[in-house]
Parts: structure tokens; C-alpha cells; sequence
RNA sequence: GCCCAAAUAGCUCAGUCGGUAGAGCAGAGGACUGAAAAUCCUCGUGUCGGUGGUUCGAUUCCGCCUUUGGGCA
């Protein structure tokens, strides 16, 4: 017997590999509403860079999580988190699925695995200092603090990546107890749903192409004029947001230090580096049943394989209610 | 037609005072628990344009050829 969490439906894949689409169109099958994990569709005002999706292609089904955070707010992993939730419990209330479609491999593992996010907090302020702490004494500094309140993690966390080591030693100063302590303590967690994983697979050189096309494709739809326009709006360049791929990248053109061209060329390097890591992201994860993708099918013979995929898998929630 | 320069990794180029070569970028693999589209780690064999010569030994020196730039006619 097949236990009696609440269903839910993920979807993930890299950038570029249609999720929107096959969204839109499993919601509308199966009767979903649709919560986002993707880290830079929260933000307002960033739609054409950030591949939003439109209100054409929501075909009415409800989108979640999407377009709600403005570029200079704080946002976090938690905070998705916490929202994600939320969204989730009241879909279901509503008898419907929730289906989590996104590329941001973090906030996807925040609800499918056993993380909790309750009892360490985070402190901008510490964050800043620790930062200025590194510039002024050396990440090596840092580092060798590090090992010495909390050498678990410093054996994980590389000696460079001062971004990992400025969070343990954060996590220490706010709580007094090392992040690993933290780690080991949230893997007794429970997960209250059932998530059913979908990645939607391509081969490399067809991905590659399409993400080529459709950054052509952003900058004819005006990818520039939106950059202009969050500038103009006062955001800053160091804001997590801005420093999405498909505006830092046109920084340097904007400020007539190099080329439109140069910008694009170096645009789809980085959206490909992107996919490329989100790849390596959800290759190692078990749970995701792949499938595969092409251009020569078309969007209802992919939804009709996914379909035929997941729908045994979903039956046993109609069953327990 | 003549003169000059270049020809080395997928690309841009460095280098070997003669002992068969190395950077950046591209590309590949990986990590990831409150910034995650962020941050970080690892991976470099290629007829050194072709062909003769000198030499124990040539990608390196010399001759010729080819190609590509530039200049002169």
C-alpha cells in the first residue's frame, strides 16, 4: 500500500527545455495550479530575461510564486520555502494539484527534502561584516575560523568559496552551534507529501541551440529597453536580482564598454554554463524519472508520454480520498 | 609580378638560444541546506601548414611550395 501523502507533481529541467509549455499544459489536463521554483521569476519587472511566463500562455491555469518579489527585496531560499508551502496547502484545499515546475535545484530540494529552515537564521548585517572581515584579513582567515568552530563543514566548504564560508560562520555567530549541527538535525525531518519528479531531458547541442535562439529571440523582444527600465527605477547592479543572466551580461553594453554583439555572445555562454549546472544539479538525483525531449515531437505527444508516465503514479490519490 | 609578415589545441595567441609544447576563452565533469540565474572545484597530445636540407636529433635553423594578411607596382 502506497502511503497516503498528498501527491504532488515537480517538473524540472534546465533552462531553455520547455517546462512552461508542458506546465501549462499537465495543469490543464490533471486539474493543477502551478507553484514556480525558480529563483528569478519572483521578481517583479524582469519578464522578458527571465523567461516569465506571459498571461497568453498561462491559459487561465494559476500560476504561484511568480512575478511577487520586487528586485530589491530581500528574498531567500526560506522565504520560498515558507510561500511555497503555503501555495501548496491551498491548492490542495481547493482539491486540486499543486505542480512545482522550475530550474533553481535549491528551492526544489527546500520541499522535497527534509530541510528545515526554522531554527538557524540569517543576518544581513553579520553577512556584511564577515564580507568586509574578508577583504581586509583574507578569506583564509575566515577559512581557518572556520575549521576551527566548525571543521565538519570545513572539510565540505573549499577553501575559495568564501559565499559557503561566510554562511557557516554566520550560522555559528547567530546560533553558537556549527552549521553541521544543523545538517545532521533537519534529516529527521519529515517531508508531508509525495512528490512524483519529472525532468525534461535533451541532448546537449539542441539545448544549446535553443537557448542561442532564444536569447536572439529576448533581445528582438526588447530585453534591452526592460534592463534599461529597472535601471531607471533606481535598482542596483549589485542586487541579487540584477545580477540575473540576461541583465548583468548587458551591463557592459548599456555602459558603452562593449558591444551589443559582444553582450549577446557573451549572454549565451552564460545561459548555456547555466543550463549546464542545473544539469549536473538534477542528473544525480534519483528521484526524477526523465524524459526525453525533442524538437521533432510536438507539445501533445509530449504531454500524452508524460501522461502515461505519471498518471498511474497519481491514482492512489484519488483512491485514498 | 615583386617585397614583408604570419601559419602551433575548436578559437585568440605564447613558447621552445635545436632535445616533439602552454595560457586565456570555448568545451567537458563535479560540488551545492537562508545570495543559488549566485558561489566554488577539477580536466590541456595537438601530423607545432607541406616538403626537402643541415644535424645524433627540427615545431624551432636554411631552401622551396601552399595558404592568409599587409605593402609596392
Amino acid at each position: 500500500m502506497e502511503s497516503k501523502k498528498p501527491k504532488i507533481l515537480v517538473v524540472v529541467g534546465p533552462t531553455a527545455s520547455g517546462k512552461t509549455a508542458l506546465g501549462v499544459a499537465l495543469a490543464k489536463k490533471l486539474g493543477g495550479e502551478i507553484i514556480s521554483a525558480d529563483s528569478m521569476q519572483i521578481y517583479k519587472y524582469m519578464n522578458i530575461g527571465t523567461a516569465k511566463v506571459t498571461l497568453e500562455e498561462m491559459r487561465g491555469v494559476p500560476h504561484h510564486l511568480v512575478d511577487c518579489v520586487s528586485p530589491d527585496e530581500e528574498f531567500s531560499v526560506a522565504k520560498y520555502k515558507t510561500a511555497a508551502l503555503e501555495a501548496i496547502e491551498a491548492i490542495l484545499l481547493k482539491g486540486k494539484l499543486p505542480i512545482i515546475i522550475g530550474g533553481t535545484g535549491l528551492y526544489i530540494n527546500s520541499l522535497t527534502l527534509p530541510w528545515d529552515f526554522q531554527k538557524k537564521d540569517s543576518d544581513e548585517i553579520i553577512r556584511w561584516r564577515l564580507t568586509a572581515e574578508a577583504e581586509v584579513l583574507g578569506k583564509e582567515a575566515l577559512y581557518e575560523r572556520l575549521k576551527s568552530v566548525d571543521p565538519v563543514t570545513a572539510e565540505i566548504v573549499h577553501p575559495n568559496n568564501l559565499n559557503r564560508i561566510i554562511r557557516a560562520l554566520e550560522i555559528y555567530e547567530l546560533t553558537g552551534k556549527p552549521k553541521s549541527h544543523f545538517d545532521e538535525e533537519t534529516k529527521k525531518q519529515e517531508v508531508p507529501y509525495d512528490y512524483i519528479m519529472l525532468g525534461l531531458d535533451w541532448d546537449r547541442e539542441t539545448l544549446y541551440d535553443r537557448i542561442n535562439r532564444r536569447v536572439d529571440l529576448m533581445i528582438e523582444e526588447g530585453l534591452i529597453d526592460e534592463t534599461k527600465m529597472l535601471v531607471e527605477r533606481g535598482y542596483d547592479w549589485s542586487l541579487t536580482a540584477l545580477k540575473a543572466i540576461g541583465y548583468k551580461e548587458l551591463k557592459p553594453y548599456l555602459e558603452g564598454t562593449s558591444s551589443m554583439a559582444e553582450a549577446v555572445t557573451i549572454l549565451k555562454r552564460d545561459s548555456r554554463h547555466y543550463a549546464k549546472r542545473q544539469m549536473t544539479w538534477f542528473r544525480k538525483d534519483e528521484r526524477i524519472q526523465w524524459l526525453k525531449m525533442s524538437e521533432t515531437r510536438d507539445l501533445e505527444t509530449q504531454v500524452e508520454e508524460c501522461l502515461s508516465l505519471i498518471l498511474p503514479q497519481l491514482k492512489t490519490i484519488n483512491e485514498s480520498e
